[in-house]
Parts: structure tokens; sequence; C-alpha cells
DNA sequence: CGCTGTTATGTTAGCGCTAACATCCTTTTT
DNA sequence: AAAAAGGATGTTAGCGCTAACATAACAGCG
């Protein structure tokens, strides 16, 4: 029995590398790679040749590799504070099909509304060397901000509008709070309840409703507020509309913080055999295919959602290539206003 | 003016790196990288200085490195063919949560219903050396197939049952179909139209259909099929469900092939001014929130999304951990007898 | 004909980390 | 008291790829 076997390979997998590739192309590592990742700068003979031994030995990159080599990813980390909320999964939908397009994967995160979880999350996405990162809101725990502030890739702020680390690209929601709230003084209304689920976390509704209150206020209006223990839910609004009714027997009005509670509570109303407005009025915000189906329609105010994942991405993409690109962008609103009002 | 400057710095960015820390905390690297990812390895007191240390530098581990070294990420692949279908999203939610818990990261991969996408994706998350890939459905391209069939880490794949490479939780669909079909029967609707959406793509639908179909033409009454051009939207099942009452006058019952399609429907109906079930009947599939909010309640089959989720992340948890697991698991499904059927 | 510029390919030296083995203690066993 | 076992830490050698520089071959030019 022979002691020493040939230098056993102590690590790595069975898969094909690029060398192998080389080797069987018979050119240098180098060319092969480049034969990939920069077709032009290979002669189109070789690279034919190189692409048909690439696909006969079955190669597959590895990417890990690649990124360490050259310090970047084609990844970009996008930072939400939930999956359960159809309007980031249409945020994220645009900048999916913007970014997939140009080769770029994207690393999903999800906060559920913890800024210091949201922390944890950068700090594991600036470790797997993003190329840009996207984030839901301009508010993060201190952890976050600096180690955010400390990163030299760009970083994109979504959603809201203000003070951001670079880009930003958004609406205002103390001005859509104003809008709707104008809208229900102008439809008549006068005993008008704000109705928003989670309010410290989902802090944009906390924004729409200070926008709705200094409204109401400045007409000498009481603005009173709902603060729900669920984000937004059909359940939760129909529950909410309950609540109202109890504790604001007055009330004329119902404006809600997002149209999922809007619409639960709609639907409740028809159930209860309410007359939707004569009896109680429904306002949301978003814009949801949902509100938009049900008779009544709901008065909502909508907001670009897909269209600003897109945007979005296509201002990382044009920094990623080194163009200036405006550091804000306001996408705007549109009051749509429905028959529930 | 002197030519020789110290070796610049060609590469890499300036963040700190593991080598550093283990410089200020006079130790050696590995036992920085053993501090920060097999605590129990390292003396609690040496373990309490060097993550002092890190704190101070403000280290963040490249995990691009210690793939590459480890020859394994802490990914799991995740491929679904939309983000627009919220069982799609449910179950992201669900294998999310599970998956985070462990300190895995979700690589979400999005094909639009195109197998070809589906292998390209495929090729890109095994080049992340994912540690185990999920994928909603059985069928694949051979090109996929091949690359799944080499691959060493195991593969979950959900939604339906049947024969799968190698995990496979999901529900059967031919069973769920027949389940709605006999529900329709024993309510004593005979002219009942299947409605779904791109069904040679949601070819799930497609084994809804046949199970439907296998129920009603055992009964000797026809199946008739409409397949539209859209997956499923409100506005879809709208227009869909004025298409039937056009084409099928005498169609007392509309199967639709999910939620969105049947409650567009439905709302839409209430705007016709049809009485549901009373002028038409209508039958969904998925039990979204959607559906049992509206009046009449909407009879359809409920799936656990999240469930299915949870359960299949926990199937490779344990699989990782080398625990066998069984390899097939059916979720079952419940029928939702609404009022609208 | 040497000069410059261009194109195609190769050589070298890491990127930052961890697996595997090695070493050096301390404790336990016999 | 010597041997064995275990705990803590260190040394070495890559993981598979690409940036940067180097080289070679050839065309265009005055």
């Amino acid at each position: 029995m022979s002691k020493s076997s040939p230098p056993r390979r102590r690590r790595g997998s069975a898969r094909t590398t690029l060398s192998q590739v080389a080797d069987a192309a018979g050119v240098s590592a180098i060319t092969v790679s480049r034969a990939l990742n920069a077709p032009e700068r290979v002669n189109a003979e070789t690279r034919r040749h190189i692409l048909a031994t690439v696909e006969r030995l079955g190669y597959v990159p590895n990417l890990v590799a690649g990124s360490l080599a050259s310090a970047s990813s084609r990844f970009i980390a996008v930072i939400v504070p939930s999956l359960a909320n159809a309007v980031f999964i249409e945020v994220i939908q645009g900048l999916q099909e913007t970014f997939e397009a140009e080769g770029y994967q994207i690393l999903l995160g999800n906060t559920d509304y913890d800024l210091d979880r949201e922390a944890q999350l950068v700090r594991t996405f600036l470790g797997w060397s993003c190329s840009a990162l996207v984030t839901a809101g301009l508010r993060h725990s201190d952890a976050c901000h600096s180690l955010l502030s400390q990163w030299d890739k760009p970083i994109m702020e979504m959603m809201e509008l203000g003070e951001a680390l670079d880009l930003n690209v958004g609406l205002d929601h103390s001005e859509a709070g104003r809008c709707m709230a104008r809208h229900l003084l102008t439809r008549g209304y006068r005993q008008i309840v704000y109705v928003a689920g989670r309010m410290a976390e989902d802090y944009r509704a906390g924004l729409r409703y200070a926008g709705h209150r200094e409204i109401l206020e400045g007409e000498g209006l009481a603005a009173p507020l709902l603060d729900l223990a669920h984000l937004g839910s059909l359940e939760a609004g129909a529950a909410a509309l309950e609540h109202v009714l109890e504790t604001h027997p007055r009330a004329d009005a119902v404006h809600f913080a997002n149209d999922d509670l809007a619409t639960g509570a709609l639907l409740h109303a028809q159930r209860l055999g309410l007359g939707v407005p004569k009896d109680i009025a429904i306002a949301g915000f978003n814009g949801l295919p949902l509100g938009q189906h049900v008779t009544p329609r709901l008065t909502t105010i909508r907001s670009p959602r897909r269209h600003m994942g897109q945007l979005a991405a296509q201002r990382l993409l044009a920094r990623l290539e080194g163009d200036a690109v405006s550091r804000r962008q306001d996408v705007g609103f549109e009051l749509l206003p429905g028959d529930s009002t």
C-alpha cells in the first residue's frame, strides 16, 4: 500500500472550472473569461470555439469567484418592510424587470417594519458586494445610517421624498394626505376619522395623517385617529369600520391609510346594510385594482408603483454606468374620485 | 520625484478585512473567522475581545470570499413563474420567514411562465453556489432538467405533486378540479364553463381543467373551455364573464381557474345587475381573502399557501442538516363553499 | 524602414476568506 | 508518571476567477 497518493483534492467540488475549459480549448484562462464576459475583446473564431467547448463540458461559471476577483457582484439589494402589501410587490416588479434586463439579480430583504432588522439586512447585503442598494423609506436606525453613509456604491431610497443619503424617488405623502382631506371637505364631510394600521411603523401613513390633520384643523375641525394593531387587510378594515361606528357614531367619512383597509370596510358596510357614501363615506390610498372593481368604486389616491420601481432602477443603472443623474424625483400621485365619497 | 512608490494597492476596496481585525486583536485570522462563524470553538474571553475589535473597526465580513473558500453560500434559490399572483407571494413569504430565521437568504427569480427563462435562472443560481433550490412546478425544459439532475444539492419542487427530481411538496390539482366539478354538479348546475388564463403556461390550471372535465364527461356533460390571454386579474375576470354570457348564453355556472378571475366576474355581475348564483354561479380557486369578503362570498378551494412555503423550507433545512426527509408531501386543499354557487 | 497604434492573447498576482492539518497546552485516565 | 484525550489557536494552501500589466503580431505611415 503506497503511502503517498497523488495530492488528494481536499476542497472544491467536482464542477468544471474555467481553466479546465481553457485547457480543453487550448487557450489561456483569461481568454475564456473574456469570451464569456467581454466577447468583443476576443477574436470571433476563437470565441466560437471557446463557447462550443463551454457547451460541450457543461461549464457553469462560478459567480462567487468572479465576484471576489472583481470586487463586485451583479446583485442589487432591495429592502422592503413587507411582502404582504401589494404596493411593495409592484415596486419590486418594476425594479426587477428593469434590472433583470441588464443582467442584475435582485437580493430581496424584508424588514417586517423593524429598523434593526433593516440594519442587519444592510450588513449582510454589503457583505455580498452588491452593486447598489434600494430601501423603502428614508428612516433608518443609527447603525444602518452609518453603514450606508460609509458605503461607496449607489443607494436609492424610495417611496417618499426628503433628505436622502444619495438618490431618492418617491412621492409626497403629507401632500397626498392633504389632497384627500381637501377632497372630503369639498364633498361636504365634516366628521372625518383617519384609520391607520401600526402607524408608528408604517410612518408614511403617519405623514399622510399629518397632512390630513393639517387641512382639517385649518378648517377648525377635529381629526380623530384610530391606529390599528394590524397593517392592512380586508379583515382589519371590516373590524375598523365597526369600531369607528361605535366610538364615533356621528362620523360621516373615514379616511383609511390604505386600500386594503378601505375596501374591507366598504365591503363590510354592504354586509351591514349601510349605504356608502350616504351613511358613511370611505376613502383609501394606493389605487389598487381591488378598490376600483367594487361597487361603489373606492375613492383613493393612486401612486405609480410599478413605474416608481422602473424609474428607480433606471436611475441606478445610469449611475452605475457613470452617468450623472438627478438626485431626487417626485413621481407624483393622482386623486381617483370614486363613488364611495 | 521618487519613481518607486510603495506597491500601490491595485485592487480591492478600502474596506476592513478579517486579517486587519486579526492584527488589531492580536490573534490569527482563523481565530477571528471562528469567533464569528463558530463561536463555541473559541475561548469566551478571546471571543469577547475579538467581537469588540470587530465592532470598533466596523468590520463587515466579505461573504463572497467566505462562500468561495467554503464552496457554499447561505443562499436559497427560489424560482417562481410570477410575482403578480398573490399565491406565489404567500408561498415565498412562508419560505422566507422560515429560511431567514436560520440565516439563509433567498435569491428570487421570476420566469414569467417561460421555461427557457427558468433554465437561465437556474444556471445563474447554480453559479452562486446556492445551498438549495426551490422551483414552482415539476415541468422544466430539457436544459434545465439536465442542469438540475447533475446538481448535488437539495432541490424542492413545489405547488403540485408528481414525479419530482428530489423533494416535492404540493397538492393534487386534478383532484382539486374534480372536487369543484362535483360540488357544482351537487348544486345542480349542468352548463358549466371553465375559464382559465394562458393555460398552456399556467399548466396547473390545465390539470384542474382535466379533473373538472373528467367529472363532467362522466356525467355525459360537455366541459367547454375559455382560455384567456391574461393570467388572472379582476379586469380579465370581468371581461371573461361578458364573453361567457355571449358565447354560452345557457351557461348556469362558471368555474374559474383562480380567485382573481372569479372575483372580477362576480363584482362585474353585480354591476350588470345579474344575480349570483341565481342567474349565474361562480367558483374560483385559491381561497384568497378577496373572494371571502365579497357578497356573495365566493365558492373556492383553499390551498395552504404560506404553510406550503414553511413546510418546504423546513424539509430543506432538515435535509441540509443531513436528516433524512420524506420525498413527497401532499398538503391537501379545502373546498370553501360560499354563496356564489 | 523604423515608428506608432491597434488587436489578440498571455502571465502574474492576488481578491478575502476558510478547510485541513499542525501545534501546543491542559486535563483526564490508567 | 506516562499516555491519551481534549481544547484553543496557529500555519499553510488554496477556492475559481479577473485586474493589471506584458507581449506578440501586424497594419498604416511618412
